[in-house]
RNA sequence: GGGCCUGUAGCUCAGGUGGUUAGAGCGCUACACUGAUAAUGUAGAGGUCCGUGGUUCGAGUCCACGCAGGCCCA
């Protein structure tokens, strides 16, 4: 019986599924982790991914360097559970159901109850669990699937509540009202994070309007101020100017009106708005429509100059009318000259920094007031302005005769393009449009061009975002800035830039964490206030709320518990319909808000385990994690939550290490996208290359966190080179293992110390690659480690070691030699499925299992081993010395060859090799069987300085005398290159010489010299990395005629193949030569014709029946050949 | 506009602390091998190391300024 299969062809794919089969039926993976019990753990966090959108080629990338590290401290003998989790909550799965249901936020409530929304949310969120379950599985990601954590899960969500109400009792917690980017088309405010999401900053065009602010009380005296917003410029109540900077006052006219003016603006701005020639016109007989406008510089002054200034607003809307300070210069640190006529244009209501700075100087905003006696914007929530503004720009429209697209009401008049017009249409305006042209006619405009710029839009609804003030909940990070960025320092960042870079001086520049989130499914916020919002109870648990209902029953404020007979949904609408009792007896309403979803995420190590309320050891034992890995946009998301919780919270790291990886994007370097179709599905990629190619290309093309250009054929590079050639490898060792019946047993094993050359040289160069790869995956670097692996198999043990000892496997019965062979090669090829097991644990497990089969005693999977301990003793460093000299004397040797036109089948009488030390000569001598038949030569000579014809030459070791010399190495180098023969053996006999420098004597050492023989007289040499070998190309009569012996082999083997005779059959050879060379090369050569072919008998003939002829390089020969 | 990353052969990538012939694989060309054979091996051609300055005796490597691509943020 066969002891190892042997495969014809090799379908990866298929491997994939047995191994996954395997693995299920036997538990291995279960087993691995059980197996350490009782070991110290190694904790690793799993990202949630959300499950309402089907997985990518890219979460094979992040899965597969999250599973490489676990499975490799599984074997360094560290217990690694992996708890899987999914992210459930959030903006995705709520506009997924209003898509599906056709509706939108607003209908919430009315068409639809919040409770069967959130039922369907509920019901959407898991959809593509199946495929992300069936993805993980079969690219072999280790990830505990039935028991995960879920950010729905009362459970979950009542440690999140915990967590908030630490926050909140460690006055952390805060209700504000700020300027936020908020989505009309989703209704909804976005998070940074949300903002953060790729794709959401696009360049598009708006139209800019530079306005002209005329001052109070002077005569056509304007201001100018620049805006990519034309619709806040209603809701302008300030100018701002940077009081250091240099302004103009410029005498011109306007482009529009041609009115004579003068204007106000920084001069560094001057160039954007007026022609170069202009200052050369004449002001006097400048005619309305001229080209290049004239215009003169008649004031410098600085910005702090025009504080003060008042000036007249620009849309006098009596509703929106101001008192003083308003409409008046202010400074504000965050204008610049870059863009725009350093002058900024300020709207309390939609931007942060004009929030601000209005606030911070006592300025009011436009606002009105609703029914609540509440301050509004003129824009509402659904980026419409109100009909006060709408009434004016109506009528404004009417007084200047501008047509739009349709008529529009005062009730018409959409920001940016919500009102979903065509814009295609050729009449479409834009309220940017027409307030433009308003202002044109009014003379309030100098310039209005469209603007190409990236301006933020949402994420999910591809609609332009506004800044609009909102308000909010916010967590107090800015708090504990410092303790962020010290614990950060403590983190082991892969890449180091995106740690101290990307994510450090996200912290260096932290602002509080916006908290809110007005929507339905998610984590509700745990805060009941009163109408006032004077009174205000957090609440940390179930049992808490529990005890708080009790009162408020008792209170007459609530019939009955909403939990009463079932368990508890902190969801809404249940936890909205709870009204609680204040200290002082008031009613107390729960916040609307929901919580950012990277709470959720943020706080899994806490809410995985229901930690406080159970599994306190668990947590314990697995807090901080000591790895985790996600794609670099989590830095400020996931990275970014988990820090902040553990820093605020646990005073702790929440990861002690963390691969931030690149992004997957297509062949020619463009980002992947469904839309485009360059997206590439994973389960085809699976399904043509099986899991285990597909991994090992994704990690060892390129480092994890460089972009990676996804290229199939890197896929099938990596398969046919690595895999194929490892395959190769073991398919030989197969075939020749079971036709001598080895099977390899550690009890009878020959030691190492007994084995030939080779076979201690390439276990010599195992033991380094277990270094290596240890050393790598230690350090978090994947990619060195695979190299290691595939340089190693490929360069070392398939192309040097089994083509060397190829004869060892198939010559003669079973011998120590032989034994030798088999034990070393199975022992290179167990070591590899080893080593690269974290990398491809299918692949890994097939052959570990292919090879230990036969062994009782092994574990059933590789994936169950220790890590292999490197055998110091087992390293020579001289025989892999001697080894690469043979390498690089044969490579040397083989491009002679070519060179001289020199088949390896033609037997040449010797090469020479210049060695100028003993110690080199000692290491080629180690070898020279190995060279002499890799490279068909009789004999290796070596000439050293005795025969006195060796040509040498000297330069400088540079890095040894630059130090030394600096400035002068020029001169040094110099010198040393005129040195002759007599310097040159000066130097060699007594280890040093003297050389004069700008006057003073030099002492040159051996060391600080390079000497070289790169030439022998009268010889066709070759030389490379200081080693330099010459070939005799004498062709004797005998060489001739053994070249011709072995050519004649060589075409009695094609034959008996073409014949189909097997290894073991015995043929009979007749020829009939047609030249002498010929004839004497087989007489000469019989014995060893014979011996190679399996021929009882060569038997030279004059004439023979129906001849095969043989085509050889310069004669014809016909033979016939019988079986025996 | 700011932060970070990347730029080396046609393609994908290596090139500690600066040191004088810049490497590998794939692809290409040629050859060899034919008892690993739908395999395998060898050799060759192929480079303004993105550009421009600078530091240095010496720069792919260090510095500055640019250019191109990417990600993140304003």
């Amino acid at each position: 019986m066969k002891k190892y299969k042997e495969y014809k062809q090799v379908a990866y794919p298929k491997i994939g599924e047995d191994i996954l089969a395997f693995w299920k039926s036997h538990q291995i993976f279960e087993k691995s982790v059980a197996n350490r019990e009782g070991a110290p753990t190694y904790t690793f966090y799993e990202g949630p991914p959300s499950a309402n959108g089907t997985p990518g080629i890219h979460h094979v990338m992040a899965r597969a360097i999250k599973d490489v590290f676990c499975r490799y401290k599984t074997l360094k003998g560290f217990q690694v559970k992996r708890k899987g989790g999914w992210d459930t909550h959030g903006l995705p799965v709520e506009l997924q159901v209003e898509k599906e249901l056709g509706i939108t936020k607003e209908d919430i409530g009315s068409k639809i109850s919040v409770e069967a929304y959130n039922q369907k949310c509920r019901e959407t969120v898991m959809r593509f669990k199946h495929e992300w379950d069936d993805l993980t599985e079969k690219i072999g990601y280790w990830v505990d699937l039935d028991d995960p954590y879920i950010t729905f899960d009362a459970k979950y969500v009542e440690t999140l509540w915990h967590l908030l109400k630490k926050l909140y009792d460690k006055d952390l917690l805060y209700k504000g009202y700020t300027i936020q980017p908020y989505s009309p088309a989703a209704g909804t405010g976005l998070s940074s994070h949300e903002l953060n999401q790729p794709g959401c900053y696009r360049d598009v065009k708006d139209t800019s309007i530079t306005a002209q602010f005329k001052v109070r009380g002077e005569e056509n005296l304007y201001i100018l101020a620049w805006t990519t917003t034309p619709w806040t410029l209603p809701s302008n109540s300030a100018l701002a100017i940077g009081e250091k900077l240099d302004y103009v006052k410029v005498r011109t006219f306007n482009p529009y009106t041609f009115e004579p003016q003068t204007v106000i603006l920084a001069k560094e701005r001057m160039s954007t708005y007026f022609h170069p020639d202009g200052s050369k016109l004449d002001l006097e007989t400048y005619k309305p429509g001229d080209k290049i406008i004239p215009y003169r510089i008649v004031e410098q002054l600085k910005g702090k100059d025009l504080l003060g200034l008042k000036y007249e607003q620009l849309f006098p809307i009596p509703e929106l009318a101001l008192p003083d300070p308003a409409f008046s210069v202010i400074a504000g640190d965050y204008v610049t000259t870059e863009d725009g006529t350093g002058v900024v244009h300020l709207a309390k209501a939609f931007g942060a920094d004009d929030f601000r700075t209005l606030t911070q100087q006592n300025i009011p905003g436009i606002f009105l007031r609703d029914d609540r006696d509440q301050e509004i914007p003129v824009v509402d929530k659904k980026g419409k302005f109100l009909p006060v503004v709408g009434r004016y720009l109506k009528a404004k429209m009417a007084e200047h005769d501008i047509q739009a697209h349709k008529p529009l009401g005062e009730d018409d008049f959409f920001v940016k393009n919500y009102a979903l017009d065509d814009e295609n249409d050729k009449s479409y305006k834009s309220t940017d449009v027409i307030i433009s042209i308003i202002l044109k006619n009014e003379n309030k405009a100098f310039k209005v061009e469209k603007y190409e710029h990236s301006y933020p839009h949402c994420w999910r609804t591809d609609m332009p975002i506004l800044y609009y003030p909102l308000e909010s909940w916010f967590i107090k990070t800015t708090a504990y800035k410092d303790q962020l960025v010290a614990h950060n320092r403590t983190i082991n960042w892969k890449p180091d830039s995106t740690g101290t870079g990307r994510f450090g001086n996200w912290l260096e520049n932290l602002v509080d964490w916006n908290l809110s989130r007005s929507r339905y499914w998610g984590t509700p916020l745990p805060i009941w206030r009163n109408e006032e919002g004077t009174q205000t109870k957090c609440i940390g648990s179930i049992a808490e709320l529990e005890v708080e209902i009790e009162q408020s029953i008792a209170k007459g404020y609530m019939k009955e518990s909403p939990f009463k007979g079932k368990e508890p949904d902190l969801h809404r609408p249940y936890v909205d319909d709870i009204v609680l009792v204040a200290e002082n007896g008031d009613k107390l309403f729960r916040e609307a808000d929901l919580i950012d979803v990277w709470f959720d995420s943020g706080a899994m190590p806490y809410a995985q385990w229901h930690y406080p309320f159970e599994n306190e050891a668990q947590f314990k034992a697995n807090y901080p994690a000591d790895f985790i890995a996600e794609g670099v946009d989590q830095t400020r998301g996931w990275f970014f939550t988990l820090h902040t919780l553990a820093v605020m919270l646990f005073d702790s790291v929440a990861f002690k290490n963390v691969i931030a990886n690149g992004l997957v994007l297509d062949k020619n370097g463009n980002k992947m996208s469904k839309r485009l179709g360059n997206a590439v599905d994973p389960f085809l990629t699976l399904k043509e290359f099986g899991p285990d190619a597909l991994r090992w290309y994704m990690l060892s093309n390129a480092n994890p966190w460089d972009n990676l250009k996804f290229n199939q054929e890197g896929v099938a590079e990596v398969q046919r080179r690595f895999f194929g050639t490892l395959q190769n490898t073991y398919n030989f060792f197969a075939l020749y293992a079971n036709l001598d019946d080895f099977v390899y047993r550690k009890d009878t094993k020959i030691p190492v110390k007994n084995r030939p050359e080779l076979d201690r040289w390439i276990l010599s160069k195992l033991q380094s690659l277990i270094r290596e790869t240890g050393d790598a995956y230690e350090a978090y670097d994947v990619t060195p480690a695979t190299r290691a692996i595939m340089s190693f198999t490929v360069d070392q043990l398939s192309n040097w070691y089994v083509r060397l000892a190829r004869k060892r496997f198939w010559r003669g019965d079973m011998n120590a030699d032989k034994q030798a062979a088999y034990e070393t090669l199975y022992e290179c090829l167990e070591m590899l499925s080893k080593l690269m097991a974290p990398v491809a644990p299918f692949y890994a497990d097939w052959l570990y299992q292919n090879l230990t089969e036969s062994l009782d005693k092994s574990p059933l999977s590789v994936h169950l081993t220790d890590w292999p301990t490197m055998e110091d003793e087992l390293i020579n460093g001289q025989l892999e010395n001697s080894m690469q000299l043979a390498q690089e004397i044969s490579s040397l040797v083989h491009s002679l060859r070519k060179k001289e036109k020199l088949k390896v089948r033609q037997p040449l009488q010797k090469i020479l090799i210049p060695v100028l030390q003993a110690e080199t000569q000692a290491y080629i001598q180690h070898v020279e069987e190995l060279i002499k038949s890799e490279v068909n030569v009789k004999s290796i000579d070596y000439i050293d300085d005795t025969s006195g014809i060796l040509v040498k030459s000297i330069k400088p070791n540079f890095a040894l005398l630059g130090k030394r010399f600096g400035p002068k190495m020029k001169l040094v180098n110099q010198a040393i290159q005129k040195w002759g023969k007599q310097e040159i053996a000066r130097i060699e006999k007594d280890g040093l010489m003297t050389m004069a420098l700008d006057g003073s004597e030099e002492i040159i050492t051996l060391e600080e010299v390079l000497i070289q023989s790169q030439d022998i007289p009268g010889w066709s040499v070759a030389s490379d990395n200081g080693l330099t070998v010459a070939l005799d190309v004498t062709l004797t009569t005998e060489l001739k005629e053994e070249g011709i012996a072995r050519d004649f082999v060589n075409r009695i083997q094609n034959l008996r193949k073409d014949l189909g005779l097997e290894v073991q059959d015995k043929i009979r050879i007749k020829a009939a030569a047609s030249d002498q060379l010929v004839s004497g090369a087989l007489n000469h050569f019989s014995d060893y014709i014979q011996t190679e072919t399996q021929a009882l008998a060569l038997q030279m003939e004059n004439e023979l029946n129906n001849p095969t002829v043989l085509e050889m390089d310069e004669y014809t020969l016909s033979v016939t050949i019988e079986k025996v």
